[in-house]
DNA sequence: ATACAATTGATTTTCGAAAATGCGTTGCGG
DNA sequence: CCGCAACGCATTTTCGAAAATCAATTGTAT
């Protein structure tokens, strides 16, 4: 977390890399609103960066499903709809409940700390916050378990599948999370026990149980469908419309 | 595949479509070598495109896994290794697998027709090329009639999934397909058996038999390693020694 | 002789303007 | 009044040069 001592390799991030980190953020928790275009003269302007700049972060945000672009039209924040959320969890139920697999089967000792280590911090993470905001932390606390849980995966595609489905799942996730609703107990006792079966290396069960949370995840985050069309009005406004910001 | 005859939408298509293409091409049929150095300066001679039409088309060959790239240190060919290649196919089990199941369960009468229509092709084509060349077309045909067996699958995502991995498989393909060994009866055999299992609606078995034959086609295609390895060396040569092309 | 610092050279990254393209609109003819 | 073609505008796409960055090399001091 603090301080990386590099003294030499500093690194620099190019301005793409501003970019994209910022546009990435602002169509996760929706400042860019589904379906919106996106015009480079706008961007440039909201951004400050050159064509060629704005360009390197669309393709990225391409890559991620984030935002379409068709040949001379421009480019669109990727549009929701529940039956995408729908088809995204349906892949993710089936690449998650892989890695698992894989991580449970392979991993070594130091996998084993590490998710003893991070289910600690997720658990007081969640004290910590008893009904107060301070969700940004505790989601960050939350996926570093389920990272910690997979990363002992060999397959590294599989990861990485991994990462960017989450990627798109996120601007999902974060309009129910809008929501103040507090975590019940019951969510800590799930991911304890998904961490047991895991370090007692019992694979069905660990795939069994990932599967069980990620359903129930669904649920919880399904009753997204009236705000979908709330946005969808605004949607239509600036659909033909773009001076309507 | 004759002149589709819009008039007015003609579409032209942009350069950095066409780089894309070309670069792809190159790359799938290895005249570029994997960890090859990408040079911007190189790829505008050979190409002949400005910086920013080559970007555009390296950034998509980076989110298909084609090209790997660094900050501020250029891009490469991906490397070519028997685990990344291991690792590709048991990725890609897994969702053609699921892509099977889905299109078996959801499939309509034109579904069936289309794919009793491919196999019909595939057929022609392995009789046409027997013992002859023509591996090109047989390849087109036998790409047309896996695609129609999981064209029914209802999940975008898992089809979307399974073009990108096959693009990243292909290049692996392409080296056993060089070797000029006739494919045997048996697989056609096969490929008959898996139409027969999706047409019967057998969800379990489909999925099953299409397993096993990715799993062959990876055995037939397994003995690359020499391959891989005689191409390691001129991949050392160049890896840091620029001008030695 | 070794380690550190500054310079050079090769390459990527960034820029703003020029060209190309598609869409909507206006004008003409039926 | 309706359909078709030509024009103009809004935007994307393409370009080559300028700035920024990194790796390697040379020179200097300990």
């Amino acid at each position: 977390m603090s301080g990386i001592p590099r003294t030499t390799t500093t690194t620099k991030q190019p301005v793409y890399e501003s970019i994209y980190l910022a546009m990435k953020s602002d169509i996760v928790e929706c400042r860019l609103l589904p379906n919106e275009r996106l015009r480079l003269e706008d961007l440039k302007q909201k951004y400050g960066a050159a064509f060629t700049s704005l360009r390197e972060a669309l393709s990225r945000l391409i890559s991620e499903g984030l935002v379409v672009m068709e040949q001379h039209r421009g480019a669109r924040v990727a549009d929701m709809m529940d039956d995408d959320f729908l088809d995204l969890l349906h892949v993710r139920r089936i690449i998650e409940a892989e890695a698992m697999r894989s991580a449970v089967i392979n991993g070594d000792d130091e996998w084993e700390s590490a998710i003893v280590a991070a289910f600690h911090m997720y658990e007081r993470a969640l004290g910590q916050s008893r009904q107060g905001q301070a969700s940004a932390h505790r989601i960050q606390r939350h996926n570093d378990f389920h990272n910690a849980l997979v990363s002992a995966c060999i397959s590294k595609r599989t990861l990485s599948l991994r990462t960017m489905l989450y990627v798109q799942a996120e601007r999902y996730l974060m309009l129910s999370f809008k929501s103040p609703a507090p975590p019940p107990d019951s969510i800590l006792q799930e991911h304890e026990n998904i961490m047991r079966a895991a370090l007692a290396r019992k694979v069905d069960l660990s795939v069994a149980l990932i599967q069980e949370h990620l359903d129930g995840a669904a649920q919880r985050v399904m009753p997204i469908g009236t705000t979908l069309e709330r946005m969808s009005r605004a949607r239509l406004t600036n659909r033909d419309n773009p001076k309507a910001e």
